[in-house]
RNA sequence: GGGCCGGUAGAUCAGCGGUAGAUCGCCUGCUUUGCAAGCAGGAGGCCUCGGGUUCAAAUCCCGACCGGUCCA
């Protein structure tokens, strides 16, 4: 019964209006709308497991490419058409990959400074998730990468689009008429959302057990002063209320097409081809679906310890041929990456340690690994071009040849890191015998040798080792120990003063006057600078303000939203008439450096192809930097090549222009590759080109030609991670400085090997010759030392017998070894010290306790070591 | 960004306080019709770098640098 006991959200006309009513669900509590009064259940897992494997929804088989255009046919009609985005989100940094179509527009639409691209739009948005990495071909239903097909609105107090009622109309429309679904098996529940600080209701939508869309209405952000508590977070109203919806592509086709997992759906074929081509041949896997809906019904839970707990019980066990099932799993894991690796490779990923780096690596070790253990007799790459051509509507320009070269350079590493951890292990087991865990942990953590990589090498030879159990836990417990946040120390904010950035009206102005606007300790606020603050890279300017004869330093410049805060060594009162003086030679050689900056980057991208993209850049005065991703080593002879290039734009004197572009142009006459540094949140763009070489959004200053550059001098060149390399660069004046620096260093080192003419020859003969007679003094200080060995006299003291030899002390070193070969006690006396050493641990003992009693002068310091000898220092 | 493992002959590694070794490769000679191989001999090392401890450091400690790997 429609249930009047709490008020809903969504008491909706258009529910009201079509028979929908409102049901709390029998098993959950939930609330949820439904065509069909007899409903007992939301729909959702674990509440309904599925029903549609083998019994499938819809007017037949619908692929992908079915439901991505009949999604998209249904909302061209009145939504904008908008082409996907990369899923490496090169406009923010707050993540490593594009996880949903939301993050798309964040946070520079969804904040209200740039328009979207579309209002109302339609979309489908390649994503990539690894949180669910370890369920994958496993449940039948997780995927690393998957499209989420979406029509978005954003709403204004000036104009409303939609908002519930036009959402769900649509939705429901289009599962009911487009797809032809049963209108009385949708079911909608509402559930509160909140994700990446925004917050609002929401409805997921069900067909037989299966999420197939979740519908957002975002209208909250969060604020600590909030009046809405969510999840123990406070939120406020936002002044855009936008409708984010996310429609499971993948999910969508599957429920139309009843097959057992996710996997045989969408690339049934696919999974043909690797089996028919691994040893055991293709697989019937109808049993598998049977698996897929008892994971289905247990959605919270591991699909491995639940299969581990239901065979352990004697049940999920009858007729199934499990080794079977572990082979058609990796085929799908398989399928699975392939996709996802497509969509880095497209984004010019290039496989690391870190970062989104070391997400691409762990697909394709993970594909390797499969491959080997399917003993699938293709290549990657030619599971990668099946995938290619399954995606062919959705993924244009995936680059052959960037996909090739990376393939073979990471499946070699991936060989040679897998046989030294072979190695390892095969001498661990000669040296003591067995492997324990903390063996196994080492492996894995130095050389990504998995437990069942070390299962098998072991069998092999025969010998049963179990992975323990708690394997993973212990990784993770290892892991535990390095959290660690540093927090930095954050400048003072206090104003939101907008202050007027003379340093972009005209980069050449130095001096100004302006009005202390807002005053704290020695920080100011003016109307208007002409000083740049600290930002992409670029360090900020110096100079100093004066009033009257009265001179107070800048020392540091900072930006917060539109307030530009300068740091003095003084304090000015708020409305004081000062003048600024900005740091003239200074600015000028930062804004060289920036300019080589986007030049360097250009010319490094037309020479090593599009894989090159900007990984962070400092500019500094002396120097600068720029780290790019490229897989080439640059050398010597790579670096002068660079350098020689630069230096043929610099002549051809190209033109530098800045223009501030709407967000949404810029990015369709630029494409992402704008997005180069970091990016300022603005409802425009500054692009800064430099004709024919680069663009790049900056927020920087800027010279007006190359020529202006002077000449661009490589300083190193090296690999700061794996496929970045960190270029250290001068440019202009400070370029020949640096010259000029090397010239006196050289003139010094000429002066100081006294050479007249090749000074490397020189140097060579030198270091050679004191390697030589290095060699030499270790040499005859060895003879001497058996000289004097030799003449030594043999002593009998009572009953101790011993060699006495006497030695300058730097001789007694190289004694001690050949005293404690020999067969008797040796005694050396140097003027510093006396030293027993000798084979026979009672008798040194004994002598030395004769030998204490002996000498006038008590040592200062006795040494005994654990080979029984002993030394005595005056 | 952090943890862990490592850096010794051209390559792969051993040695882990006492005067640098093995295997493969390389060079010379012998054996062989030739090849594969065998035998004998030989060359090849700032033991990554810098500091410290020590009578003595490739070896122990600290710090850089480089490589590998795992995690975020």
């Amino acid at each position: 019964m429609a249930g009047k006991e709490s008020t809903s959200e969504f008491d909706l006309d258009y529910f009201r209006n079509n028979g929908f009513i409102r049901i709390k669900c029998l098993k959950c509590s939930s609330y949820f709308w439904a065509q069909d009064h007899e409903r007992k259940t939301c729909g959702d897992p674990p509440c309904n497991a599925y029903e549609f494997i083998g019994n499938p929804v819809g007017r037949g088989p619908m692929s992908i490419d079915d439901v991505r255009s009949a999604f998209f046919d249904y909302f061209k009609k009145d939504h904008k058409l908008v082409k996907p985005y990369p899923v490496v989100p090169r406009w923010r940094d707050d993540v490593l990959l594009v996880n949903a179509s939301i993050y798309d527009f964040q946070p520079h639409v969804t904040s209200g400074l740039v328009k979207p691209p579309g209002n109302p739009l339609v979309m489908s948005q390649p994503s990539i998730r690894m949180n669910d990495i370890d369920s994958v071909g496993i449940s039948g239903r997780h995927l690393t990468s998957f499209e989420m097909m979406c029509n978005d609105s954003f709403n204004t107090k000036d104009k409303e689009i939609y908002w519930k009622e036009g959402t769900i109309e649509r939705c429901h429309g289009f599962f009911s008429e487009a797809m032809g679904i049963d209108p009385k098996e949708i079911t909608y529940k509402e559930k509160p959302w909140s994700g990446g600080g925004n917050a609002g209701n929401a409805v997921e939508v069900f067909v037989r057990g299966l999420e197939v869309a979740t519908l957002v209405f975002m209208d909250l952000r969060e604020d600590p002063n909030g009046e809405t508590e969510i999840d123990g977070n406070r939120y406020s109203g936002m002044e855009m209320r936008i409708v984010d919806t996310g429609y499971g592509l993948e999910r969508i086709s599957w429920v139309t097409t009843g097959a057992p997992t996710v996997y045989d759906s969408v690339y049934g074929n696919i999974i043909d081809h690797i089996l028919e081509n691994s040893s055991t041949g293709n697989l019937n896997r109808h049993q598998i679906g049977e698996i897929t809906v008892i994971y289905s019904s247990n959605p919270d839970e591991l699909p491995l310890k639940i299969e581990a707990d239901l065979r352990e019980k004697g049940e999920l066990t009858d007729g199934i041929d499990w080794g079977n099932i572990d082979h058609i799993r990796q085929a799908y894991v398989l399928g699975d990456h392939a996709r996802s690796i497509i969509h880095m490779f497209r984004d010019y990923v290039i496989p690391s340690n870190v970062k989104v780096g070391y997400l691409l690596r762990m697909l394709m070790r993970r594909s390797f690994r499969a491959m080997e253990r399917l003993n699938y007799r293709g290549t990657l790459m030619d599971i990668l071009l099946m995938q290619e051509k399954s995606l062919s509507h959705i993924v244009d320009g995936f680059p052959h040849e960037f996909a090739e070269k990376i393939i073979s350079q990471e499946f070699e590493k991936y060989q040679k890191s897998s046989s030294r951890g072979m190695e390892e292990l095969d001498r661990l087991m000669k040296k003591k015998g067995r492997i324990g865990i903390d063996d196994m942990v080492m492996l894995y953590d130095s050389y990504g040798l998995v437990p069942d990589m070390i299962q098998k090498f072991l069998s092999d030879r025969g010998i049963k080792e179990d992975i323990p159990p708690d394997f993973h836990k212990k990784v993770v417990e290892m892991h535990e120990r390095m959290q660690k946040n540093v927090e930095k120390e954050k400048p003072e904010y206090f104003s939101d003063y907008e202050t007027r950035t003379l340093y972009y009206d005209d980069p050449a102005l130095l001096n100004f006057t302006a009005l202390v606007v807002e005053s704290r300790n020695d920080i100011i606020v003016t109307n208007q600078t002409a000083f740049y603050p600290a930002g992409g890279g670029q360090p900020s300017d110096y100079g100093y303000f004066s009033i009257g004869s009265k001179q107070y330093r800048v020392r540091d410049v900072y930006k917060s939203g539109k307030t530009v805060y300068h740091v003095l060594d003084g304090q000015l009162e708020k409305g004081k008439r000062i003048m600024g003086h900005v740091d003239g030679s200074r600015r000028k050689q930062l804004m060289i450096h920036h300019t080589a900056t986007h030049l360097l980057l250009g010319t490094l991208r037309s020479m090593f192809g599009d894989e090159v993209w900007q990984s962070g850049a400092q500019k500094n005065v002396e120097s600068s930097r720029i780290d790019v991703t490229c897989t080439v080593k640059l050398d010597q002879e790579t670096i002068e090549k660079v350098e020689s290039a630069c230096m043929a734009r610099i002549l051809e004197n190209r033109k530098v222009t800045v223009r501030n572009l709407e967000w949404n142009m810029a990015i369709e006459k630029y494409g992402f590759r704008l997005f180069e540094g970091g990016v300022p949140l603005s409802n425009r763009l500054r692009v800064v080109e430099i004709d024919g070489v680069d663009a790049e959004g900056c927020g920087g200053t800027h010279l007006s030609s190359t020529g202006e550059i002077g000449f661009i001098k490589i300083i190193s060149a090296e690999s700061i991670q794996e496929g970045i390399q960190r270029i250290v660069f001068t440019a202009g004046p400070a370029a020949l400085k640096y010259v000029q620096n090397l010239q006196k260093e050289m003139n010094a080192i000429r002066d100081e090997t006294r050479s007249t003419e090749d000074v490397v020859d020189k140097v060579r003969k030198n270091t050679q010759e004191l390697i030589a007679l290095r060699d030499e003094v270790k040499l005859l200080g060895r003879e001497k030392a058996e000289s004097l060995f030799s003449n030594g006299r043999n002593v009998m003291n009572g009953n101790l017998g011993f060699i006495y030899i006497e030695s300058p002390e730097s001789y007694v070193k190289d004694i001690i070894p050949i005293a404690m070969k020999a067969s008797r006690n040796t005694v050396i006396r140097s003027s510093e010290s006396i030293t027993i050493a000798g084979m026979s641990p009672g008798e040194t003992s004994e002598l030395y306790k004769m030998i204490y009693g002996m000498i006038p002068e008590k040592p200062g310091k006795v040494i005994r070591d654990k080979n029984m000898e002993f030394k005595l220092k005056y």
